[in-house]
DNA sequence: TGCACCGGCTGACAAACGTCATGGGTATGC
DNA sequence: GCATACCCATGACGTTTGTCAGCCGGTGCA
């Protein structure tokens, strides 16, 4: 029985490629490429895969969304989540998510099947010395107000300009903006927003 | 007579992907493989490829930094660069670092063994949506030092940080933001970090 | 009923930041 | 020779930023 992979990256010479790679398998097909997370639902529901594997950056919707829009209308088709950079709240929020597994595109290409495999027969599959840095990483220490003004504030505009965008004032949105800073221990608002993208906390 | 092949990406599973759709065809054979820039002139001199496929971004050395090294000991070698974004100023820089040509990942997968034979064959390739962007974009309009100071900006330190990382007196690394702020029409450090960044001038 | 916590706001203040004027040094080009 | 441009530096300035204290309202919990 051969299993049935989908394939979702933005970049279409890496997806190509992906796509020749598992083909070779004896034991799997690829009956669907996309290019969008999404069009991921809706290959899915047409071709019917086993196993999806999916890129974190996609435009439309990412990775972890396309997982969870997955779940919710096919809770049976496993999720494989492939992405370029390990960034620790990532995997935290794909487990989350739904997915089966995580797998960094630094990992060697014939590794990539076995762990498709894997996913398949029921099993988990998460890149070890990511979930060393994720349980690191930890949970997010940033409240929701927090979050939202730190991330208005990576446009690099003024307080004046996050606290029009947040619809605050100037100096509650200083005040989230010292609390993050204290937080992420930066020195700096660009340096906490640094800090807080690098922890998958935005 | 098949086309000899080296290919340089740091991403594992995408350098593997790559190795096998190219190695599918019958004019061509991957001869290697590496994944850091500071490998490549090695790995060149051993193998003898007709055509090294570069990646950008890749720890050591970059893709561009390598096409030079390249350049310099084995003028012969084509250079062909893939790249994962098209930033502008990518193409300039890796045009003027000896590559023959410029494809970014979002191109098709079959459209990649077309490329390298024309590089092959003496021709230049270039992304026709890229080139035109490349013009827009322009070349820098950043000094030296400039771009060194915003480069060291980048980490989120204080003017003291900076200065202290470039060795000039922190009156200096003021003068020398305040004229690439101007210059980035920003309103901030970060802002002009953000946009130099994103126009390729770093 | 208290207590702790988060959200929101204000006011104040020291530190950091961005701008400007000014000076001198060097290399390039007409 | 002279103009131009870049580099380095200094001092001064007004603004922005980050921090702190205090106050109020709402929520969840012991």
């Amino acid at each position: 029985m051969t299993i049935r992979v989908l394939l979702a990256d933005d970049q279409a010479l890496v997806r190509g490629a992906l796509a020749t790679l598992l083909d070779l398998e004896p034991d799997m097909t690829v009956v669907g490429e996309v290019g969008r997370g999404d069009e991921v639902v809706a290959a899915a529901q047409e071709h019917r895969p086993d196993v999806v594997l999916l890129d974190v950056e996609m435009p439309g919707l990412d990775g972890i969304g396309a997982t969870a829009a997955l779940h919710e209308v096919l809770p049976d088709v496993r999720v494989l989540i492939v992405t370029t950079f390990g960034r620790p709240g990532y995997l935290r929020r794909a487990l989350q998510s739904g997915a089966s597994g995580f797998v960094v595109k630094d990992t060697p290409a014939r590794q990539l099947a076995e762990a498709v495999r894997r996913v398949h027969s029921g099993l988990r599959v998460v890149d070890p010395a990511l979930a060393a840095d994720s349980l690191a990483g930890g949970d997010s220490p940033l409240t929701a107000r927090e979050t939202e003004v730190l991330r208005a504030a990576r446009q690099g505009g003024s307080v004046a300009d996050i606290a029009r965008a947040v619809s605050l004032s100037e100096g509650t949105v200083r005040n989230h903006l010292s609390s993050a800073i204290g937080k992420t221990m930066a020195r700096n608002r660009a340096d906490a927003v640094r800090v807080a993208e690098e922890s998958g906390w935005l």
